[in-house]
DNA sequence: ATAGCAGGATGAATCGTTTCAAGGGTAGGG
DNA sequence: CCCTACCCTTGAAACGATTCATCCTGCTAT
């Protein structure tokens, strides 16, 4: 149905290596000859077959991105980093949405894998590292997204969310906030138990400060409706006066709760601060206090790493960036 | 590097048509050949080479979907709708984002037919007729997304985004407004200029009702918070007393910039009602009106009618969703 | 006049999988 | 004891692009 370099070069009364000089390295043909391969080109209408060249050269020129969640803004952000770099290199970037589920997560390394993909970017659900050392030893390289690597045998990019966490909780004890819940979960989470750390640790210099944890099943605004029910059930005394969220989506969640029921007010009862950033925080009920995280960027770097390691002699690299303090009307000091 | 049905026909000392027979119809093999491959297979973790497979039978199992823009979670909810509905038929999804560019648009499509690809999926910037159609003679098809076909000949899926405009502004009007500014552009966008016309025949039908155009140069935050800003500008006499967004990015950046300077009071001075009914629709500032689209299940549908398409003799269908009003605190009518 | 050279063009071999016509072996019926 | 049928298995051909050793042609330098 479609042409192939054979219908071209018949066509052009040539041979199909001179068709495929035409395509790569024009500079090695005559102009004349040139001149007419290209004629037959767009007379038969000819698209090159990627999966020809993929099996000739052995590897795509597609790059994996598995993420944990498509419909956080925080993941997508990544994936236009990541696109934006790897099309500078002719790449092309293939999203997976792992949805934070381990069988999922396998599925997209699975087809990967198989698609003989130029390399892959993971923020990864669980312990992959088994996984990913065998993409390795069938020539395809990783870096770990949103997550350094355990033993820095893995290219990786990531933000210190132990800081992060820290910075958080501090900023609410600099407030005035004394009883503080965290909110978020499940804890198997790295980006979560991180967080939680931070914030334990900004607690700890501070005495007399609480911090009781509200666990979540997923970081999901859902999740967060029904962690912010929990809290206005209670009678006001028993209420924290503080909500640090593990993410925005889940803070977004806790306000519709607290605040569309009329009952508590943010911040004068309850200030809430989040983690990502993303452009809704600040459009929220109560604009949001958040750490940013410069995800374009985290994607971006990826795709350099990896090329740098698919190239060079694979040499690995671990990028942390540091966060950043966002401060809005949901962490305002009560009067 | 890797193995390949050579290698493990090799090792399990059998030919590499019946390696092939134990991976596609392992029924055909014999129990003691069968499981002698599997341990071959396994000893040398062998994967499927996908590239060899797709020049083998001429098209690949992946199906392209080109959308106008990532960031927008109606779209990324159509994204998923379509994923888990190719997961079903063993088919993956690329994702491609055009920005509303025309030429990034041209590039996927590129890209797409290159990788021979399954079938596509768009959500068209202009009119890719012309493209579509080239792409059909080279033997693969294409539905239209979120956009009817002009002439019934490519199938599609579409939500009447006419009557979503009147659903709105009708809304509008019965809540008691009369002075009503559209913000919505580029005007060249079909969902656009549909939901104008939609508004449009509604102010028709009320004597006295005004409508007014606010261009915006592109659907997000940023320009809806720069429409907003300008209304904000005017002395109150000339503002409008409601706002139809073309979507809820649009929406959200107006309430933005009317409520979180204070100034304007939403719904009191001004109603707004937005379009998509995206998630934060009801965690916004002000809690939006919108006009809900059945996203998840157009991305659904979409694939349905792509494999339709593609195992049938290329028969077409055209499918309209009806949109549905979902109304929240913006336009409560004033007291 | 001849050897040497360079610019172009050639076409067979290759990548890994699938398919399919053909072959081998066994069992059962005649 | 042979023939048919059936079940497995075989191996070569095909998919389309790229590469590379080889070849051709015309020209220059000696």
């Amino acid at each position: 149905m479609a042409a192939s370099v054979k219908d071209v070069a018949a066509l052009a009364r040539v041979s199909v290596g001179t068709v495929s000089n035409v395509l790569n390295r024009p500079d090695k043909v005559s102009t004349a000859t040139l001149e007419r391969v290209q004629a037959a080109i767009d007379e038969l209408g000819f698209v090159r077959n990627d999966a020809a060249r993929q099996l000739r050269d052995g590897r795509s020129r597609s790059i994996g991105l598995v993420v944990l969640d498509v419909r956080n803004p925080f993941f997508t952000d990544i994936a236009r980093g990541a696109e934006s770099r790897a099309a500078e290199s002719k790449l092309s970037v293939l999203l997976g949405n792992s949805d934070d589920d381990p069988s999922r997560e396998a599925n997209y390394l699975d087809l990967f894998e198989q698609q003989r993909v130029h390399g892959v970017l993971i923020s990864p659900v669980g312990n992959p590292r088994d996984r990913l050392t065998r993409l390795r030893d069938h020539g395809i390289a990783a870096v770990l997204v949103d997550r350094p690597s355990d033993g820095a045998d893995f290219s990786s990019v990531s933000v210190d969310d132990d800081a992060g966490g820290y910075m958080a909780v501090r900023h609410l004890l600099d407030t005035g906030r004394r009883r503080i819940a965290f909110i978020g979960g499940p804890a198997t989470m790295r980006q979560v138990s991180d967080r939680l750390t931070g914030a334990t640790r900004a607690i700890a210099e501070h005495p007399g400060a609480t911090l009781e944890v509200v666990p979540t099943t997923a970081l999901t605004v859902f999740e967060g409706r029904a962690a912010g029910e929990s809290l206005r059930e209670r009678v006001p005394d028993e209420r924290p006066d503080a909500v640090f969220a593990a993410n925005d989506l889940l803070a977004v969640g806790v306000l519709q709760a607290l605040v569309m029921l009329g009952e508590v007010s943010v911040p004068d009862d309850i200030a809430i601060i989040g983690y990502d950033d993303i452009d809704f925080s600040s459009a929220a009920v109560v604009p949001l206090s958040s750490i940013r995280q410069p995800s374009e960027l985290i994607g971006l770097r990826a795709v350099e790493l990896l090329i740098a390691e698919v190239s060079g002699a694979g040499v690995t690299e671990q990028i942390v960036f540091q966060p950043e303090l966002v401060v809005r009307d949901s962490t305002r000091p009560p009067a």
